[in-house]
DNA sequence: CTGAAAGCGCTAACAT
DNA sequence: ATGTTAGCGCTTTCAG
């Protein structure tokens, strides 16, 4: 590996020139800078990210936590993280908080703190009272998505809000028996994801002067399965049947939507239905749904902590963000 | 930050020896040992990696690069990989490769070389010749998922083997007029499996006797989407049909199971669908499909290579590893 | 604007 | 088995 030396050596100055040169830190003359990156490039010398961050305390390196790789919203806000930090350089370690307790405990006693990051990024986990101490004993900028988390700088988008859009768009569509599916008790980790879906839900119907009928409330787990499933209820069993089902996912929706279909409903002649999310497969079924942009949470948390690590220390914008969402219409929602 | 001199301070001896005993490299006492283990715990003390990487030439840091986050096979991949490493006590630095050229060319010419990582996964990146140079050119041990490329160890599933036993599968159940969704020329890169894919779809053909029709071709671009629009072609336009059809994804065979029911066949009575991969969708949908286990193969090499970084520089099995894979009969197949 | 030199916090000979 | 000590390759005062 070619190492400063032989770079200031080359350039005919010393190796403090070339590391003022090279990382655009303090003064240096338009003509050592020329020569220093010329015979930088010249050499294929790239700076070690080793030794620089045991010198200088910086590591270029942004730690990110997220619960599930393998979900689809995850990893789409994993990747607009990713993005937005390469952009600028950075390099993200990725720390996949399991169903293993052991490795929850282990990066936030011990990975984290093996002093391999400047920054923290943690997509969609709720943190117990402890680690949320860990992580700013750990004196870093950290931006949490989703939350709220007063300690924390958060960006977090109204789940409340989101799901009354959703449903007002029903009920402006003239619908008035509409299903809930989502709303899961045994299923309402996570920032109380459900729960709040189900709360804007709720307002929004008894706001239109709806009594929410406990008969539509369908309980489910947040896949296609279990939209399926919940749909079939709903649908099949005697009984008054919905004109619409809110669903509060897109998964759900999906499922909910071949549900109906099986049964020999048509979507949306005979039943619409809405969900939530922006999810990719959204646009093949035609679903009509409130995005919530999730890549664009990615590469706002991602900005807002390279903001942090530029500002010489300012004040941090610590607070809570909020991130937008916008309903789009598609195919599965009509009239009444 | 607590640093090793408080620890050997308090454990009453020097900071070589709280090195020994903590990295396990070395003799110490036992009692040494113990007596820095309780030093370290009560003072919380985390090895620096910046100071050790920089001392020792070890990060225990592993970079795998991929080239998207957002689709299901490569989320999966890195979420064996990412297991597997955090339980060795490694963290991973994630390298996503995105359609940005710049990016690419970044990440192999300046990121990887900055002295971070202890060694390289590439999952599923169909290197080019400079590429695999300045990976070789790292020093590192490197473990390529996809393959085979005959400079690198590699761990590759046999496309060929994998399509064709999809299509012995079909024609067992006394299919003769079999279709095939997939082979797109212009979406071949990634080692070519869909060509792969196709080949091997043709052997079985072939080797049952059986001419392959090119209007039994049709050519999709591995989305549920791309395998809707293919199975509407397939089963809607006027001369033969098929009986069954051959996908080579599982998305596009979901596609194409969706296609077929809107044109009123019944699955599998009227047509059967096979697909390759193992997503996660396929339970759902009770496709019959072959498994290629994508978490396995990030565990996989996450193995191999944690085995190459603890053997003391033994030769290193650079070679092509063959990835296992299993025909997974569900309920979308059937006899013709 | 530039160079000399003192570390950054740890590891690994080398002694003992 | 343990301590001493010389770095690892940079960055950053501090002088000039």
């Amino acid at each position: 590996m070619v190492s400063i030396d032989e770079v200031a050596r080359l350039a005919g100055v010393s190796t403090a020139t070339v590391s003022r040169a090279l990382s655009g830190r303090g003064q240096v003359s338009e003509a050592s800078r020329q020569r220093v990156q010329q015979a930088a490039k010249a050499l294929g010398y790239v700076v070690s990210s080793r030794a620089s961050s045991l010198a200088s305390g910086r590591t270029k390196n942004v730690g990110v936590i997220v619960p599930f790789l393998d979900r689809w919203f995850f990893s789409t806000v994993l990747s607009g993280v990713s993005a937005a930090l390469m952009r600028a350089g950075y390099d993200i370690t990725l720390y996949n908080i399991t169903a293993d307790d052991a490795v929850r405990t282990a990066v936030f006693s011990t990975f984290l703190r093996r002093q391999r990051v400047d920054a923290v990024i943690a997509v969609a986990i709720e943190l117990g009272e402890t680690e949320t101490e860990q992580l700013q004993a750990l004196g870093l900028p950290v931006v949490a998505i989703g939350g709220p988390n007063p300690k924390l700088d958060t960006l977090t988008v109204d789940d409340v809000a989101v799901s009354q859009l959703a449903t007002q768009h029903l009920l402006g569509l003239g619908h008035r028996d509409i299903a809930h599916i989502g709303a899961n008790p045994e299923f309402d980790l996570d920032f109380h994801i459900p729960t709040h879906r189900r709360q804007g839900f709720e307002k929004a119907l008894t706001d239109a002067g709806i009594a929410v009928k406990p008969a539509f409330l369908e309980p489910a787990d947040f896949t296609i399965e279990g939209g399926y499933r919940a749909g079939k209820q709903l649908l099949g069993r005697p009984g008054p049947r919905p004109t619409a089902i809110f669903a509060a996912s897109d998964e759900m929706a999906i499922g909910a939507i071949l549900a109906a279909r099986d049964l020999g409903f048509r979507v949306p002649e005979d039943l619409s239905v809405v969900g939530i999310d922006g999810h990719e497969l959204g646009e093949f079924f035609r679903l009509t749904t409130v995005d919530q942009f999730p890549m664009g949470q990615g590469e706002r948390a991602a900005e807002r902590i390279l903001q942090q690590l530029s500002e010489g220390g300012e004040e941090p914008p610590h607070g809570q963000g909020a991130l937008p969402f916008e309903l789009v219409v598609r195919g599965t929602t009509a009239r009444a």
